[in-house]
DNA sequence: CCAATACTTCGATACGCTTCGAATTAGATA
DNA sequence: TATCTAATTCGAAGCGTATCGAAGTATTGG
């Protein structure tokens, strides 16, 4: 479900695209009044006639606009449904959602995995608090819900990632993943 | 009340224009989801750190995204009621009407006049349909609703215009502009 | 069949905008 | 205080596109 390969989404995005531009919204404006011909919205927004003609053509390819021949001229008009389709669609959080690429999703987070991480233990532990909250949240998946433990347990189980137990068992709880009674010396991890 | 100096309606388009990119479209789907950093909007979309602050920054012109410091880091977020109130107003038929300068409304029109009228007689008629219509609806106003006219009065009032009197009357009908009695030679003036 | 008219297509220009890398600023850590 | 990191600002490159004039096409009117 990737980004690139959401064509409805692309068609959508062209389309509101192509109608925020300032000329296109006048010559849509004045269709939405009766159609009118391209000699016509040529002079009224002062514009030259290929340069309107080229506009209704981008319009067209969006099925905003139709076209009736009339004679010699061409008698455009506005097609409202399709705008409120439009409308209705381009920021419905199901495509909002499937902007963002799954795959790339946890790019950062893998990129401080790298770094900061050699096979099971933490190498360093990173001095900037985002990049060391995403190692806690790893740490704390060491820990099972419903369990307690003792303050030495949490260490033996830290160590096994590094060496650091005192600071980094008072960063668990910092960042509420590990709670500790009060006075007591009873841990437990934090659902969720 | 000009096309030009409607600035909310701009502002509005500007919002619209901001928000029509994929990149930008990107960032606004990630920060419906929660607040982010630079950083992070950066790795999650493949641009670079200052394409995305760019980026926010022409959001933030809009009030479509905030920002909160949170040491060196800047948390942006999202403003839901400011899309959706820029939503209902763009194509509110208030601001699509004021797209089109009264002034200008009238060029082609008078054009046509000055074209092929001098002063108060038509000097040619025009064989383009279009431009003959403009003309006709100006004859017509020399008839009075309510009133009947023989052909003869007729004749005697389009003569004042133009020589072609016959051609003239037929149009004014072929127009639906004044009426003819089945088979009479009674005239009068449709309204509206 | 020819001339006039409306429209479209084509080619070229000019402007804006997206994007990047480099330099700068601000804040946190040690 | 000095260093590191995140963010922003700046300058430049590349691309798309809005616009125009000129040329081509189709349809009407005589």
């Amino acid at each position: 479900m990737s980004a690139v390969s959401d064509e409805r989404f692309d068609e959508l995005l062209a389309a509101f695209r192509d109608l925020t531009n300032e000329s296109r919204l006048k010559i849509v404006g004045l269709l939405t009044q009766r159609e009118h011909s391209v000699k016509e919205l040529s002079a009224l927004i002062g514009l030259t006639e290929p340069t309107v003609s080229h506009h209704l053509a981008r319009l067209s390819t969006h099925g905003l606009v139709s076209m009736r021949p009339d004679g010699t001229t061409h008698l455009y008009s506005f097609n409202r449904t399709v705008l409120q389709r439009f409308r209705k669609d381009l920021f419905s959080t199901q495509h909002v959602n499937s902007l963002v690429d799954g795959v790339n999703k946890d790019t950062y987070e893998r990129k401080v995995f790298r770094t900061y991480v050699d096979g099971e233990r933490i190498t360093q532990v990173p001095t900037v608090r985002r990049k060391r909250d995403i190692l806690l949240r790893w740490l704390a998946e060491d820990f099972d819900e419903g369990n307690q433990y003792t303050e030495k347990q949490v260490n033996t189980i830290i160590k096994k990632r590094h060496a650091d137990t005192a600071f980094l068992r008072r960063e668990l709880i910092r960042l509420k993943l590990l709670n500790r009674e009060r006075d007591g010396g009873i841990y437990w991890k934090v659902p969720g």
